[in-house]
DNA sequence: TCCTAAGCGAGACGGTACGTCTTGTCTTCCA
DNA sequence: TGGAAGACAAGACGTACCGTCTCGCTTAGGA
């Protein structure tokens, strides 16, 4: 196959996930139709058919290309879960960070605006970035993984939502603080449970 | 205004919402067209226009109708409040043993297929009760209180989506127990924090 | 039956002609929807159609009561066939000045937005006044009667809206005089007409 | 532009106006609704649209490609001004015939089934034919011009239609022998006109 | 150097759903 | 008890997108 055709179809392909990252945060996800995007993309509307079958696909192969950057960019670090016993949860501080730095696209993705396939899609992300961190067993035992992995990534987005929507004025180390404490800790501290 | 017309329109309203419920469960809300609301409550097209400016105004009027329902039934019972002292979180049994009665209902509303606004007003009537059960102020003044509020409410939905999805088999005090084991005491007891 | 009904039948019915008349000058005949025209007669929408079969009927109705009132006051007028002998077409010049009197009537009625059955009613109102007037027998015997107050209906409804479209500057008397001569002698003088 | 789009967009064109016709035979115009044309012409709501603002649109287009081929025809024959002298109003017994060919056609256009734009666009046309057949200056100075074509254009409508209404049995050269005698000669050599 | 096959834009098309509008019926209220 | 009020089912309106399709144009690789 020549591949200067695999490179025209890459260019293609790239002004749709351009096009569409740039009117989801113009507009929202939902309030997209398939001729925004091929307008902004400047591309023929049989092209884009041609590549993705709606725009709900061409969404979910973006979060594909974005995971399998974060898996090469990952496989680079050293396995860090010996260092997550010292330390749990160590994504959050810097994923605070990154979405203070990043708020617009943040926002545009998790306040709704970015559709249910989005809120999906940085679960799965989450779920696989807490999955690597949290040690292989826990003990007691009394806890399947997967469901305190779907906890962790629940929560995090919670605080992020709150953050954005509440009290957008705070520092990340702040916000930081916050979810560890309720996550690692729980409710028991604050409310003074009576328990036993 | 003459009461006959009353009673029609609450006729006509109520045949409305249940034609979303049923259609719902078999299609999901995102698949819903007017029409199909419209046939399957056999009501003239703009007859639903009269009551309702769309299929999203149905469904939120739905929700406020439970929700005036919800608030009537809880004023009857005496306050909770101090009761939850020593219980707390006492809501969540009661739920998931509801949750696992009308479990179809459950499995639309929450998994998705219920779209984005039901989630978002599952998640208001959620936040309701457990701000009723919270004590009025938090020791250690560090967390927000409805912080503390999005966070337990965001624990229970991903409790109850977890349960549905992979272990539908659990009983609902197994999932409670596993509930507030997270979100009582954090992930501390799991995973051996070394910290301090 | 208690007359009193028929006085408040007699008054809707009254209301609702005043509103179609008011209405077809405004916005014209085909425009109006029967929404518009109870809107206008204030009165409900049942009532309308106790009263007439739709917006069709209720114009013909008109027409109707119109025709009977012009019946009356011809019935007191001595035959004017006779004068007619020496004066055929008499009618014209008094139904020229009379449009020019109430021109916006006119113009509504004939200039295509009152509809085709407007124009219909008018060619029979047209008609009748025609036959009064033409010899009960033509010379010749040629001519078909009916067929000779179609044309002449015909010929006076073209001058009225070549006068009112094109030169509405002129007087009645200028065109009457044009009218009569069309009609009385047609064509030939005018095109110096060399058959036989 | 690609000629191809023209072709598939004359082949829908011409589906639109063929079902229009067929339509207007069997229902008349004004009971026509834009989804019996499309679902008669077997095309897309919305491509019909793409071609026509509307019902009156599509007809209108019609009398316009139907005004262009008379055009083109009458362009190839030589000046019939001239022979007009001996022979006025040459058109009429060639369109008498052509309506008695056609007649179903005619019945349904000028019998108010086809609807006021209809009956426009057939005066537009019959008045365009007269214009041409009458000498350009009239004797006698008295009669302008355009309103003369009128009354013959409106004179010839009213023959067709009392014909089809009235007597559909009449020759056309009996009937275009009347058309003749009124327009030309007028109702004098009828009523034994004693002016002057 | 020409040929050919692919990617591509342009956009016509049949469909489906939208939210609005109008019609004629039907049920209840009120005088 | 009959007229008025207006809720209602039905369905057409014109608009917006959808996903499919046909068509020429470009462009680079192999002949």
């Amino acid at each position: 196959m020549p591949r200067e055709i695999d490179r025209r179809a890459a260019r293609t392909r790239r002004a749709l996930h351009q096009a569409l990252l740039t009117l989801m945060l113009r507009k929202g996800y939902e309030a997209l139709s398939v001729q925004d995007i091929i307008d902004e993309a400047d591309v023929g509307r049989s092209t884009f058919y041609a590549h993705f079958t709606g725009k709900e696909d061409l969404l979910r192969s973006g979060f594909q290309l974005l995971r399998e950057e974060l898996k090469e960019a990952h496989s680079a670090v050293p396995a860090t879960a010996a260092a997550s016993h010292d330390h749990p949860l160590g994504f959050s501080m810097a994923m605070f960070e990154h979405a203070a730095r990043y708020a617009d696209h943040y926002r545009t993705m998790i306040g709704g605006r970015g559709g249910a396939v989005t809120e999906n899609e940085i679960r799965l992300i989450l779920a696989e970035m807490v999955r690597q961190e949290l040690p292989p067993t826990l003990e007691g035992d009394t806890m399947p993984r997967d469901f305190v992995v779907q906890f962790i990534v629940g929560a995090f987005l919670t605080t992020l939502n709150w953050w954005f929507e509440r009290k957008p004025g705070l520092l990340p180390s702040e916000v930081d603080a916050m979810f560890r404490g309720l996550v690692l800790d729980g409710l028991s501290p604050l409310i003074g449970d009576q328990r036993r």
